[in-house]
DNA sequence: GCAGAATATATACTGAGCCATATATTACGT
DNA sequence: ACGTAATATATGGCTCAGTATATATTCTGC
């Protein structure tokens, strides 16, 4: 029969919030949400935390199904899970929202931007 | 000069995730979003969990001003507080569709509606 | 109208478990 | 071998539930 391709998966809200109750989560999170693929070293580098930090973070968040990663070379690129279902990437673009122009959220935005020999394509210049 | 009145306060989201990233804490909001008030008895009976156990996590909602009290004889009323910003409540919302039919979601909306002997007026039949 | 009981809610204290950070090391890919 | 990323380990701190207790308000009998 029919199937539902793009089946969205299951989550339930006490997945998704201590995930981002968490500082460096959350920002790796809506700094996915602007650019949709971002590598470990572009992440560490506009949170300006430790790589091992980043990493175990990441892991969290790969293992909540909150985000998918990809192999290219070296690098492992995050996006969002693209499977998330509407309500939670709709949580994630509300909270975009609310915090658009502070701290440090704003700051992390500007950082990714200027940062220097972004690794793999110049996908956002 | 005008003033806003409804001026909306500006919390953080690493104020209300850590507070929603509790099962408990989630609960009674998601009750509080259908009953626009509750006492402290109600709560306790829809979740099934001890008296101290809940005033402890209201207490957690209360500093966090995700809901605001009212003192009524014995009773003290609990609501999500009238001036959470509009991304705040809209995340609650989005949560509740999100979870609309689960467990322990749903049985806390029909033990509410179940309650016995519901305190103060009938507000909800 | 006051003393004491009853009810509703809040707080203090404890111990257990979980989570975060830092550091060091290992694995993977060129 | 070098750059990128993940994992291992240890330590410190935080959060939670349970128990006991405190506070606040109302009710009752006198």
């Amino acid at each position: 029969m029919a199937q539902y391709i793009f089946c969205k998966m299951n989550i339930s809200p006490l997945t998704l919030y201590p995930a981002i109750a968490h500082d460096t989560r959350l920002r790796c999170l809506l700094l996915l949400l602007e650019h949709d693929e971002l590598c470990v070293c572009e992440l560490t580098y506009a949170l300006g935390a430790a790589q091992p930090t980043i990493s175990r973070h990441l892991a969290l968040l790969r293992e909540a199904e909150l985000v998918s990663d990809r192999r290219e070379g070296l690098w492992i690129h995050y996006r969002i899970h693209p499977e998330l279902p509407a309500w939670a990437t709709n949580v994630l673009h509300e909270t975009a929202q609310g915090v658009s122009g502070m701290s440090p959220f704003a700051e992390d935005l500007a950082a990714m931007k200027n940062m220097p020999n972004r690794p793999g394509a110049p996908r956002c210049a």
